[in-house]
RNA sequence: GCCGGGAUGGCGGAAUUGGUAGACGCACACGACUCAAAAUCGUGCGGAGUAAUCCAUGAGAGUUCAAUUCUCUCUCCCGGCACCA
């Protein structure tokens, strides 16, 4: 439709590059027209050479460390949910600086996982050239939206360097007993060919490929993470997260306190030991429903009770038996009737530990820690047939990963690994014997548990990160995330950042001190963006279209941060046209030797605490449109003094960096705009005179005009007084007069 | 089933210690500029009515001088957990 915007034709029209001059009154100047292609570029070079953004290890400001979920470099490059996480938090980052902070904002690659595996196998090629080009095209996008990232400290999971230190934590688990073998069934993905954790396995389908999940014996390293979870738990509560990622949480880990109680020898658990008096048979967990022949005595009543099996009765939870009491629960009382087994109207109530001992117990299984695959952080052990699992000794680390032709893993899922002898076959480091290397690999969660303790010291050799800088940087002040990592990935880290605190290796017991999560970017018209549907909007394009400020701006605007929103092709132009009005005002702009705002002085002073108070509370669509109203403003005005206007650009600095930056050196700033100072309220709006509004029968019906410091007296005589409220009392008395200082009036006939 | 979050113009959304509902933006309409179009600027924009005014925040009740905001009941939508004893 020719009716439609077509931000191509903008674009046609840059190379132009024509004048224009502002017909203005109070000062006419000439402004180039704004042009995002050649300021944006411009100034991200000048940035990184200039290194404005580089976190110091040691400075007299106060820190802070702001924190986004370093991204999968897939195949399919950025994606405009990622824009929305790290603009958000580039916005506070940037707006720290200006407070003053020393900040770390850094980024790295989570780069290990099945899609580079799966895609290198599909093209015979290696996964670290994949890896290698995938990150390069991520680096490149990112750094063409201006996000301030401390790119100096960049961290890749898959390097060598990188992930020495999470075999070694791994051995650290393994020393602890954290770690062990055991043989168990797991879920097995028969596409991926690949053991997945619980976590992993959604509605009993496999979370990556959708294939229903099997259940498969094999041996696998465990990591212990039952034995942190009362502290997951309580710990919960003394980090600021969003509720409903704490509820996540609390439901995953699943605590419940009961008793164990013995009918005989069946031990059963339960958290209403007080209506034992009512159970009137056992369950144990079994394929199906049937009686076991077998009677058991209830040692409450002391009668014989009949012991059934049932699918309804878990085997991995409790003690996989229960004692059934069908007037409390609805299940039992199903079951009961269903098999007509007596039930127990009325009965005595016990108490809690009457006929048994407290035990708390949880719905949260250990972590299956390994892999039959081939791109991931090798485990490093070495099985020994005279000395059982021994652990690579810390200065063979890391236990690279070796080149191999084929990744495909085997027919019964043995890691690719297994079929490189020169890999597998070494002598043992105890003994010198024969031994054979560990073949499987980590999960791809195991990078990502640590890395933001890597940022505050990414290079070091001799440790995973130095207590000294730990000490400076940590906890992470403020970290931002996607809600489908609350019990993946968030979990997880704080399980491992809690075993090293315990190994008096960092120095906070949690990571996190703020968490927040950002809402899904859907596709235009409300379903989830995916390649098969061909629905992905591409940041480039629109970078190139609109340009980086726009695009930035735009996702902040759209919606509310933490709500899943819809992308709007059509609504881009209007931050956009916001951008295009800024520049436009700089042509108004009048040196004056005043030291604050001479106009629009109400409106500039709530937009810098509105500007301020929003950005804390993550609600920046409303920033953006103070921003906007405070524009508008200014655009009503013949001439806006330049302090003004430097400061407006200021607010505006956090969310579109680099043409900020652009108007600020053409105003004659010497150093960056973003190394400036955070502009503060030069006062509380405290006016002579102000604006009652008058209510009659809770309906609207005027405004007064009454000074600042007016009485009640004074306010309801001045309402009163008024013909046209007069009219609507219509020679009446009013019944009541209720005034709310400074605000309203309210008149009851 | 249980837990959590929602429902406001044509659209995205503002407004909550209860105090002029619809900020800001998109779309749309009209006007200015233009040979014309685009862009830009100006004006309008919940519904009814010439107007005064009335009605309107998923539905229904309640508390209050005053309810999008608080309470109760119901409907629908989204997210999480799901025989967890």
């Amino acid at each position: 439709m020719a009716k439609e915007y077509d931000p191509k034709n903008i674009e046609g029209k840059w190379p132009a590059r024509h004048r224009y001059a502002q017909a203005l009154a109070g000062g006419q100047k000439e402004v180039d027209e704004y042009n995002p292609q050649k300021i944006e570029k411009r100034w991200q070079d000048h940035w990184e050479k200039s290194g404005i953004y580089q976190a110091e290890d040691d400075s007299k400001k106060p820190k802070y460390y702001a924190l986004v979920e370093f991204p999968y470099p897939s195949g399919d490059g950025l994606h405009v949910g990622h824009v929305r996480s790290y603009t958000a938090m580039d916005i506070v980052s940037r707006k720290r600086r200006m407070e003053g902070f020393n900040v770390l904002y850094p980024i790295g690659w989570d780069a290990f996982g099945l899609p580079t595996e799966n895609y290198a196998i599909k093209t015979g090629r290696q996964p670290r050239e994949i890896t290698k080009e995938n990150t390069d095209t991520f680096r490149q996008q990112l750094k063409s939206l201006g996000l301030s990232f401390d790119w100096s400290r960049e961290i890749n999971t898959t390097d060598p360097k990188y992930y020495k230190w999470t075999q070694w934590i791994f051995l650290k688990f393994l020393e602890k007993g954290l770690a062990y073998k055991a043989k168990i069934p797991i879920n097995w993905c028969p596409k991926d060919k690949i053991g997945l954790a619980n976590e992993e396995v959604v509605d009993g389908h496999c979370e990556r490929c959708g294939t229903p999940v099997e259940q498969k014996e094999k041996e696998q390293w465990m990591l212990a993470i039952t034995k942190y979870a009362d502290r997951l738990y309580d710990d919960l509560d003394t980090v600021d997260y969003p509720n409903r990622v704490k509820i996540q949480q609390k439901n995953w880990i699943g605590r419940s306190e009961g008793v164990l109680i013995k009918f005989d020898d069946i031990e059963i658990f339960t958290t209403r030991p007080d209506t034992i008096f009512g159970a009137t048979f056992v369950v144990i967990a079994g394929k199906e429903d049937k009686f076991t022949g077998r009677f058991v005595t209830n040692p409450a009543t002391k009668e014989k009770i009949p012991v059934w099996e049932a699918e309804y009765v878990m085997s991995d939870y409790g003690t996989g038996a229960i004692m059934g009491v069908p007037a409390d629960d609805e299940r039992d009382m199903v079951f009961a009737k269903k098999y007509d087994l007596p039930i127990v109207g009325e009965y005595k109530k016990a108490g809690f530990e009457d006929f048994g001992r407290k035990v708390t117990k949880y719905k949260l299984r250990d972590w299956v820690f390994s892999r039959q695959r081939y791109w991931g952080e090798p485990i490093p052990v070495i099985h020994c047939g005279k000395c059982g699992v021994v652990p690579v000794p810390e200065k063979d680390l890391p236990v690279e990963l070796p080149k191999v032709e084929k990744y495909e893993p085997g027919p019964d899922g043995e890691s690719p690994l297994a079929n490189i002898p020169e890999f597998v076959n070494t002598p043992c480091l105890r003994c010198g014997g024969p031994a054979r290397r560990e073949t499987d690999v980590m999960p791809n969660w195991a990078g990502s548990s640590w890395y933001f303790l890597r940022y505050c010291d990414h290079e070091n050799e001799k440790e995973f990160a130095s207590m000294q800088n730990l000490k400076y940087w940590m906890q992470v002040d403020w970290y931002n995330g996607g809600m489908e990592h609350t019990v993946l990935h968030l979990l997880y880290s704080r399980f491992w950042n809690k075993f090293l605190y315990d190994l008096k290796l960092v120095s906070t017991s949690e990571p996190y001190k703020k968490r927040t999560s950002h809402g899904l970017i859907l596709a235009e018209g409300g379903e989830k963006m995916s390649k098969s549907k061909g629905n992905v909007v591409n940041p480039d394009t629109i970078v190139k279209q609109f340009g980086a400020d726009t695009l930035r701006l735009y996702e902040m605007f759209m919606g509310p941060f933490e709500q899943a929103i819809a992308w709007s092709e059509d609504a881009l132009v209007g931050p956009r046209r916001f951008l295009e009005r800024v520049w436009k005002l700089s042509g108004k702009t009048k040196e004056l030797f005043t030291p604050y705002a001479m106009i629009c002085q109400d409106v500039f002073e709530k937009t810098v605490e509105k500007v301020s108070d929003d950005i804390e509370k993550m609600a920046f669509n409303t920033a953006i449109s103070q921003l906007m109203i405070c524009s508008n403003a200014l655009a009503k005005e013949d001439f806006i003094p330049t302090n003004d206007f430097k400061r407006f650009l200021q607010l505006l600095a956090p969310f579109a960096p680099h043409i900020t930056e652009e108007l600020w050196q053409l105003m004659g700033g010497k150093d960056s705009i973003h190394n400036s100072k955070w502009p503060k309220a030069n006062w509380v709006s405290n006016p002579m005179f102000i604006d009652i509004s008058v209510q009659i029968n809770g309906k609207y019906r005027g405004v007064i005009m009454v000074k600042n410091i007016a009485t009640e007296e004074e306010v309801k005589n001045t309402a009163l007084s008024l013909p046209e409220i007069q009219k609507w009392l219509n020679g009446k008395e009013p019944k009541k007069v209720i005034v709310v200082p400074r605000k309203i009036i309210s008149i009851v006939t």
